[in-house]
DNA sequence: ATGACCACCTGCGAGC
DNA sequence: TGCTCGCAGGTGGTCA
């Protein structure tokens, strides 16, 4: 489940229907899944049994749930439970506030990583209050899935992480991922609630504490391409092949285009996109072409039927009906428009 | 600092 | 039918 409208839709799911809940007990099914917590598969289970889950968080690509102790809870939104579905509201990026702490935090660009500390803790007893706090940081990676299912769902396929809840709602939260670039661990979390090892990614553009100077400013002085920037998650995080080349096609900018002339309305122009595209798809549940982008409920979005640019190899562009064009890059591929999107007269 | 390349995985569809 | 190939929404490492 890739990018950032698609990992939005995951946390909302998981915000409904899993923040508040007190874990029971962890079963972790594949060791990959588990890799980025250094301390193995059953240390992650145990340092998350007993915790209830706080507010699902998210920057970028990336998602976080931070653990309470019992007694300490932060506010839920919603009783999990049956309730009425929220209408998505219509795209409006001004009202969205991302994960942006509630106070003030550092402006810019992502954060300097913190001095690593006590990473290694030994185990808590159960019911004891942690050191610092502590999040279970996701990354869906390219076919990651978090589901909530009734307990007596069979077992999906790739079924790599079970996470069962001390409640009687008799759902569990399920991690599938078919190719495990993703996966799940546990982290210290910043003053400001990051987890320690995401601290190189940059906010978002619907973070509303995203700085367009800074990232105009960081785009003049890379010496880049415009589409590497845009999938530069430390420069702005959550765009990814998607939606930067549907971004691209909306701007009229190729994907070759340097960003060291880029002008303040330019910047500004692509950013507006960035958002409006991402916003777009976010109201329609994200951009699934298959079952694998899928919400908490096993739901697919539906952009793919706004896309512009991507997967539209042979078919005529939107605006002038020129044949739009894949090309290979960087291991995988761009779309665009070769008579909207120019590509730069000298190569860079 | 930047970017080219590769690694990590599984599955699917196209072509032979 | 089965084989190979290319391709897939991501990240992070090495090397020049």
């Amino acid at each position: 489940m890739p990018e950032l409208p698609e990992v939005e839709v995951v946390r909302r799911g998981l915000e409904r229907w899993v923040s508040g809940r007190i874990v029971a007990d962890v079963e972790v099914l594949h060791p990959r899944a588990v890799r980025r917590h250094i301390a193995g598969g059953e240390d992650f289970g145990a340092r998350l049994k007993g915790h209830r889950i706080g507010l699902a968080q998210r920057r970028g690509k990336y998602l976080w749930l931070p653990l309470s102790d019992l007694g300490e809870v932060g506010p839920v939104p919603e009783p999990p439970g049956p309730v009425p579905r929220r209408v998505v509201a219509a795209p409006e990026y001004a009202q969205y506030e991302g994960d942006a702490p509630p106070g003030d935090a550092p402006q810019g660009l992502g954060h300097k990583p913190l001095p690593r500390g006590a990473r290694e803790r030994t185990p808590l007893p159960p019911g004891r209050s942690a050191d610092s706090p502590s999040a279970v940081l996701a990354h869906l990676g390219m076919s990651g899935q978090l589901l909530v299912q009734p307990q007596d769902a069979p077992d999906e396929k790739h079924l790599r992480i079970r996470v069962r809840f001390a409640d009687d709602l008799n759902t569990e939260l399920r991690f599938v991922d078919q190719r495990t670039f993703g996966g799940l661990s546990l982290h210290d979390t910043s003053p400001e609630g990051l987890p320690d090892v995401i601290a190189h990614i940059a906010r978002d553009p619907l973070d509303a504490l995203f700085d367009d100077d800074a990232f105009h400013e960081a785009l003049r002085r890379r010496r880049t391409t415009v589409k590497r920037a845009l999938l530069d998650q430390s420069l702005i995080s959550g765009v990814g092949n998607i939606y930067a080349d549907e971004a691209l096609w909306r701007a009229r900018l190729h994907y070759e285009r340097p960003t060291t002339g880029f002008t303040r309305p330019r910047t500004a122009e692509l950013l507006g996109h960035v958002r409006d595209v991402m916003n777009e798809a976010l109201a329609v549940g994200g951009t699934s072409f298959d079952s694998l982008y899928v919400n908490v409920n096993g739901e697919s979005g539906y952009f793919d039927r706004s896309l512009d640019a991507y997967g539209r190899e042979g078919e005529p562009c939107r605006r002038c009906g020129t044949l739009m064009r894949r090309r290979p890059w960087m291991n995988r591929s761009s779309y665009f428009c070769p008579r909207c999107q120019r590509p730069p007269r000298i190569k860079p």
